[in-house]
DNA sequence: AACCCCTACAACCGCGCGCGG
DNA sequence: TCCGCGCGCGGTTGTAGGGGT
């Protein structure tokens, strides 16, 4: 086994950046652009490895991070994101304009997963705690904290499955992005009708939704994306989904439903336009 | 003052997916 | 269809710094 790893060791450096490297790797991506990852130290003068390098650009050089502290806002959105999509943390990120999915990992890991469990919440499952909150004394070393993030129990329907989540790239902007849920916890269609996209129902926020079959993964595939993405790209709905199905839209109402339901549209609608305006960063 | 423990978060690692040849 | 590469993701580790004893 094992695995060869992303480039030769030899000779790089490693840990912490420093303001030179900084410097160098700005420069070069501000000349030519992101991408290239893996020849992109070469061609900057850098030491690095080109994984380290997209890492330190995607999770702290970008000019759109914005950094500081998390606010109550998006402290409980990440909750209601969480505890819909999981550790999908990219996704997450994606809702939370000029946060990175490592900032609002690290966030969970430090901060909320501890703030839920004092609140009798179960971090994973965002159930009620059976037992008591867990006492500051007695707390095991570091390496306990992320005990957290292994393997759940979780039977919850719509839990989605720990897998990847897939981006549109091609179609679609960087923002809106898939899910996948566990076919054990929905029912996947293998129709080979279209699904019409069910735009009237949420034509308010501009956004557009679906479900299909992801038979890859044995489950069923989640997008949300923006109405106007779509029709201002070439590709058409059926072009950039063409592999969704569908033949039951209870399954797809209900999906919906419980989304709106965790952003407590009705309760805060406000919070549900800057989501859609998160949308279109 | 010195030591220890804990927190926060930057950085690394291994893996899986998508795409092009 | 297969294979290798590049990339992105989630999980994990390393470490600086702060607070308590």
């Amino acid at each position: 086994m094992g695995r060869a790893p992303c480039c030769s060791k030899v000779g790089l450096h490693r840990g912490p950046w420093t303001p030179r490297e900084d410097a160098l790797l700005t420069k070069y991506i501000q000349t030519h652009g992101e991408g290239q990852w893996r020849s992109l130290p070469k061609r900057a003068g850098l030491l690095r490895c080109g994984k380290s390098c997209r890492l330190r650009w995607m999770n702290y050089l970008r000019p759109d991070i914005k950094r500081g502290n998390i606010t109550p806002e998006e402290d409980d959105l990440i909750v209601r994101m969480h505890s819909l999509l999981g550790n999908r943390w990219s996704l997450i990120a994606g809702r939370l304009p000029g946060r990175t999915d490592n900032e609002i990992k690290n966030y969970w890991n430090t901060h909320l997963s501890k703030k839920l469990r004092n609140q009798g919440t179960d971090p994973k499952t965002h159930d009620k705690l059976t037992e008591a909150p867990e006492k500051k004394k007695g707390k095991k070393k570091n390496k306990q904290k992320n005990e957290n993030n292994k393997g759940s129990e979780k039977t919850l329907v719509y839990l989605p499955k720990p897998i990847r989540v897939k981006a549109l790239s091609s179609c679609i902007p960087r923002t809106d992005s898939t899910l996948t849920l566990n076919s054990n916890s929905a029912t996947a269609s293998t129709s080979e009708e279209k699904v019409q996209s069910p735009e009237a129902e949420v034509k308010e926020v501009n956004m557009v939704w679906g479900v299909g079959d992801d038979a890859d993964n044995g489950g069923i595939e989640i997008f949300f994306g923006e109405d106007h993405d779509l029709v201002n790209n070439t590709a058409s709905y059926e072009e950039c989904y063409s592999d969704v199905h569908t033949d039951d839209h209870g399954t797809l109402e209900k999906l919906y439903e419980e989304y709106l339901q965790l952003l407590n549209v009705e309760e805060k609608p406000d919070e549900l336009d800057s989501f859609a305006q998160s949308l279109l960063v």
